[in-house]
Parts: C-alpha cells; sequence; structure tokens
DNA sequence: CTCTTGACGCCGG
DNA sequence: TCCGGCGCCAAGA
C-alpha cells in the first residue's frame, strides 16, 4: 500500500500521469516535467514526487544538472544504470544530452 | 496574515 | 567541486 499524505490533487495527478511515461532508460528533470505540463514549477513537482512518487519511476526524474534526486542517489543511479540510461564516465550523473526526454518523442 | 521549508534551477566566484 | 544568492511557488506551522 503506498501511504497517501492527504489526496492527490488534479496537478499531482498530471505530474504523475506524465512520469510513467518516460520510457526506461530515459529520462525528464523537474524542471523538464513542469514545462512539458505549463504549470507549476520545478519545486512543485518535487514536492509531488515527495509525497506520492512512490507508485511511479520516480528514478527517471533527475534534477536539470543530472544528478538524481536529493536523497536517493544511491537507488536511483543502480536503477538507471540497470535499465540502460547513459551515465557520464564516473557514473555518478546521467548524461543529460542522451537521457532528456520530451513527450513529443512519445518515446 | 507572515515565516519557513523544500526529491529545484541558474548564475557567479 | 563546493558554496552562496536569488527566483520560484505551494504547503504547513
Amino acid at each position: 500500500m503506498a501511504d497517501v499524505t492527504g489526496l492527490p490533487t488534479p496537478y499531482a495527478e498530471a505530474v504523475l500521469d506524465l512520469v510513467e511515461r518516460i520510457p526506461p532508460g530515459r529520462v525528464m528533470a523537474y524542471g523538464d516535467i513542469a514545462r512539458a505540463l505549463a504549470d507549476g514549477g520545478p519545486r512543485q513537482v518535487g514536492r509531488v514526487m515527495s509525497h506520492w512518487g512512490g507508485g511511479v519511476p520516480w528514478h527517471r526524474v533527475v534534477r536539470a544538472d543530472g544528478r538524481p534526486a536529493q536523497g536517493h542517489e544511491r537507488a536511483a543511479l543502480r536503477r538507471l544504470r540497470a535499465e540502460g540510461a547513459p551515465l557520464v564516465p564516473d557514473g555518478t550523473r546521467v548524461d543529460m544530452g542522451r537521457a532528456r526526454w520530451a513527450p513529443d518523442e512519445r518515446r
């Protein structure tokens, strides 16, 4: 059971729905998601993920510089590597140039 | 109502 | 790389 703090707002539903569409090995930054939805901002997306992100591929949502969500770097990098996401040589962050995904690519 | 927080982003030093 | 500052904006105290 995913613990729910209050009920997901329509905005949260939109964010989670989009995150579920991110293909394996690809990622989106918090700000990318806000722009794709044309609503809210990176901080709002981050809040949604912190409250209800447990049921979606949260590891595919990273910071603009390619570093995984604060507090989940380890688990995220392990999952990303496992699904073949392009990482920079040192393996500490995602290669945004190659991994960044956009809804209009539709995969 | 104000003040603080935060799974952020960008620029500068 | 680390650190600080500012912008952003909703939620909680």
